[in-house]
DNA sequence: AGTCGCGCCTGGCGGC
DNA sequence: TGCCGCCAGGCGCGAC
């Protein structure tokens, strides 16, 4: 499941085969997914340069020409870089065949994400209701106690909202809220400085942390096969159930919150 | 304006 | 072995 360090590795993976390459065409075999794929986009993107490949949340965003291509990973998707021979596989939906024999391609099983061809200047409104990035400083302890301050939600449910914060999905934030020692189920508006001060903290590093082992495990990036998850020995609660509690031994509980399973140690996090 | 619940979609799993 | 039902999960959207 891509959160943003996938989507952060991914842009860093793709950049070197696209920045300066030229699009032939572009080949859509499914163009149902999150939203419709622009029949056109072929006609519109074939003959024109990458300019830059960039992460805006979790959107891998590519500046061509007066375009700008919206790629969104949704749960399931990923961007493989391939020789243009690669036959395709079942749920190979897009490819960006490039000038230099290689083809960008997206892969998504349960087309929960989109490829969006927009006008480059024009403002999305998928982008323009986005929060603050998490690893810059307008992500700090202030800008989260004071939006907490009037939110009768689930501290776990504010983080995860990407018009507040993007890029936190349901395994870092988690895992995040263990580290800060802050219950999931925890109201925003209940939240002390103290903790809003770690919890942006944790956020920070945990992503850091998941960027670097992101980075080592999707070396072969431009391989055929898919990678499993680097970031399951790391996990100290998301997926882990009833199991114990790796610090105090104490068994885990799990709820729902916001309808996602959500893994805390009633123990450690208060 | 903030909050809640739904639905999109498929692979993988447990149960029978 | 095979089939069925259920679940995961990002996130926009409509309903309150």
């Amino acid at each position: 499941m891509p959160e943003l360090p996938e989507v952060e590795t991914s842009c860093s993976g793709i950049r070197p085969f696209c920045v300066d390459y030229t699009i032939t065409n572009i080949i859509v075999r499914q163009p149902k997914l999150r939203w419709p794929v622009d029949p056109l986009v072929s006609s519109k993107l074939s003959g024109m340069v990458i300019n830059k490949v960039e992460r805006r949340g979790k959107y891998i965003l590519l500046g061509i020409s007066d375009f700008l291509l919206m790629i969104h990973l949704g749960m399931s998707g990923s961007l493989r870089v391939l020789d243009k021979t690669t036959e395709p596989g079942k749920h190979d939906h897009i490819d960006i065949c490039l000038s230099n024999s290689k083809i960008i391609r997206y892969n998504d099983p349960r087309r929960f994400g989109c490829v969006i061809l927009n006008q480059q200047g024009f403002q999305h409104p998928l982008l323009a209701k986005l929060g603050v990035e998490p690893l810059t400083e307008d992500f700090n302890w202030d800008y989260l106690y004071s939006l907490c301050r009037t939110r009768k939600i689930a501290i776990k449910a504010l983080i995860m909202n990407s018009h507040i914060v993007v890029g936190v999905g349901n395994i870092y934030a988690q895992e995040a809220l263990f580290r800060a020692g802050i219950k999931p189920q925890k109201m925003a508006n209940k939240l002390s400085k103290i903790n809003a001060k770690r919890l942006v903290e944790e956020i920070k590093l945990v992503l850091v942390e998941a960027i670097a082992a992101g980075g080592s495990s999707l070396k072969d990036f431009t391989s055929a096969e898919g990678k499993p998850g680097y970031f399951q020995q790391t996990l100290k609660v998301y997926g882990r159930g009833k199991a114990l509690c790796m610090c105090c031994n104490t068994q885990l509980k799990q709820m729902l919150i916001g309808q996602r399973a959500t893994v805390y140690c009633p123990k450690c996090q208060k």
